[in-house]
RNA sequence: CGGGAUGUGGCGCAGCUUGGUAGCGCGCAUGGUUCGGGACCAUGAGGCCGCGGGUUCAAAUCCCGCCAUCCCGACCA
């Protein structure tokens, strides 16, 4: 490609509107530009890369035995109807009339218009498995779109929903696509881990999350350093340290050395100004968190240095929509504004951490204003269930194999679910079994944010000169500079160089503008291209061009007959 | 939706406090000199100052309303 009739409109000051570094790459290097918040133009050097990353998943969905379909993005209401998800997909789910005044909304996501078609045309065994994926534009009206293609609200998706006759079915397709996902991102050159996730509203009970590791991915990840658990850290789970023990303190009963004693803590809310005041260590404390949701509230319990994790306590309790309470519940339900709620009088169940059965003589609020309760002990009041419901830490035991766990940051650039039969029971997704029985669809979805890739790659890969791509998703391969293009000896050495690369099939992108040689410098270090080649007055008078690597900086002086050999083999290795 | 901020040529910003009819850098066009890591000189094009209303002889500037965008929290690929 020619650089100078290519439409590749580069910017040399950052967008004030860009805040992460794959947004601001992005538009610097004129892959995008913003239409709406949310929503981008791709131009033509990132609709390449997208393209790259497209082509790599279909490669591997086809090995996989997946089938392409391309799905409509305008989906009626009657079908969201069916699942119910038109009353709780809520405000995310953009919803539009036609012109005789239906309804139908934006797909946010495709099980519904699938599994319609599933039904429709699946009625036996021998027609399982099946496993269906697009590649399309998908909206979701996010509350907050940020960072560029990173959480736009329109995007494109690449979704895979599988069908098939049994449990035992779907799980083999499960870990079929666990396998093709692996290949993929592997295949894009990125650092990943799988990890086990939580699967919230779509639903299902088998799920794992594929992250790639970056400082600034939004998502925590908790990792063995011994073995191969990892986690997201709103699944991590935390193995109980000893038996739960709720058994009587020392010298308990009538005769029990502490006894429950409210003393005035004006003002003091917060754990550490409580700790503080008070003279007493975090983990003397007992924190009581009023969670509500559609069944009501109830109150966790954890020490006072860990935290809740609201997922594990929503999967305990068999209640999605729990959420902490606001503080009109609270003082309702404690008779005391936040920072003062202890378990004990109260009316609503209590969930504890398994922590908080080995804690003794802790402190807990009042339950009224200013009030917190000292010499308190877990037969002063009655807990539901002890389980794991706190946050897993840094340093934590790993759950499976005792090693320790340690943190990472990622970005979630895929997801698969194990369903079971969510949808296709809803919508009457069956088939008749061997024994003519019928029997409905067991499905799996397995998602691919394609844009977000595309960012996570640059948030993994980059300088401060610029983008750093892996070879596979790179727009091109090469970024051949000519310094001279007014100079005929050098434009002629740099447009053979151009045919020859051109024919032995390498991509690249040519700068034969007039620009200065700093201009091309900078733009091939910002676009990233992993190989640079230059042709110069200088090295032309040796018969010489450079070439050199984007990620290493290594550069080599190479006669020119051989440049085209030299790009070849550095581009296999690089 | 709550909290914070910002809207001025394509991009980055100043001007607003103290009203007098818009300026700087980059980019763009033309000519010249340059030419291996974002050149220099000269000339020039380009702006309903986010939108609507109000105050005033006069509004980018003051007042009111709206819209848009960004950042921090609850959602997700």
């Amino acid at each position: 490609m020619r650089y100078s009739r290519y439409f590749l409109p580069t910017l040399r000051e950052v967008p004030a509107d860009a805040e992460v570094v794959s947004h601001k790459l992005m538009l610097r290097a004129g892959m995008i530009r913003r239409v709406a918040a949310g929503i981008y133009d791709v131009l033509p050097l990132g609709l390449r890369v997208v393209r790259k990353v497209e082509n790599i998943i279909r490669e591997e969905m086809d090995r996989a035995g997946a089938h392409e379909v391309f799905l409509p993005s305008i989906q009626p209401a009657e079908l969201w109807e069916e699942t119910d998800r038109w009353n709780f997909y809520g405000k995310e789910l953009l919803r539009i009339r036609d012109r005789h005044n239906r309804e139908f909304c934006y797909g946010p996501t495709h099980e519904e218009v699938i599994t319609d078609l599933v039904r429709r045309e699946v009625r036996s065994y021998r027609q399982l498995p099946l496993n269906l994926y697009q590649i399309q534009t998908k909206f979701r009206d996010e509350i907050r779109p940020r960072f560029g293609l990173m959480r736009g609200r329109e995007f494109t998706m690449k979704d895979a929903y599988s069908f098939d006759s049994d449990r035992k079915g779907a799980e083999d397709t499960y870990r079929a696509m666990y396998d093709a996902y692996t290949a993929i991102f592997t295949r894009c050159g990125l650092d990943f881990r799988s990890v086990e996730a939580d699967t919230g509203k779509i639903g299902g009970s088998l799920s794992h999350e594929f992250m790639v590791l970056a400082d600034t991915g939004e998502d925590r990840v908790v990792s063995c350093h011994l073995c191969d658990y990892a986690a997201n850290l709103e699944m991590a789970a935390v193995p109980p340290q000893g038996k739960v023990d709720t058994s009587e303190p020392e010298g308990s009963g009538p005769d029990r050395v502490e006894r429950p004693k409210n003393v005035a803590t004006p003002g003091k809310r917060t754990v550490e100004e409580v700790t503080a005041f008070l003279g007493v260590r975090p983990q003397d404390l007992l924190k009581t968190i009023i969670m509500s949701g559609d069944q009501g509230s109830i109150g966790v319990l954890v020490r006072g240095d860990h935290e809740v994790n609201p997922v594990k306590v929503r999967r305990l309790v068999e209640d999605e929509t729990l959420e902490l309470a606001e503080p009109e519940t609270v003082e309702g339900v404690t008779g005391a504004p936040i920072g003062f709620a202890g378990p004990m009088g109260l009316e609503i169940p209590l969930y504890a951490d398994n922590a908080v059965s080995h804690m003794r003589d802790f402190v807990t609020g009042g339950n009224a204003m200013d009030v917190h309760t000292t010499g308190m002990n877990i037969s002063d009041f009655e807990v539901k269930v002890f389980d794991d419901l706190r946050e897993a830490r840094e340093g934590d035991p790993c759950p499976r194999c005792g090693g320790t766990l340690t943190f990472l940051r990622g970005i979630e650039v895929g997801h698969i679910f194990y369903l079971g039969t969510k949808y296709s029971e809803a919508m009457g997704a069956h088939f008749l079994d061997e024994k003519g029985r019928e029997k409905v669809i067991e499905m799996g979805c397995f998602g691919i944010g394609v844009g977000r890739t595309v960012a996570a790659a640059i948030e993994q890969n980059h300088d401060e000169k610029g983008i750093v791509w892996p070879v596979p998703l790179a727009p091109f391969s090469v970024s051949l500079l000519c310094l001279d293009p007014s100079a005929p000896e050098v434009l002629n050495a740099s447009e053979k160089l151009y045919d020859d690369l051109t024919a032995s099939g390498v991509e690249v992108l040519y700068d034969d503008r007039e620009e200065r040689a700093g201009v091309k410098f900078n733009d091939a270090d910002l676009i990233g291209n992993p190989a640079r080649v230059t042709v110069g007055k200088r090295g032309l008078q040796e018969g010489m061009a450079e070439i050199r690597l984007r990620g290493t900086g290594e550069e080599r002086k190479i006669p020119l007959d051989e440049v085209v050999a030299a790009v070849r083999e550095v581009l296999g290795q690089a």
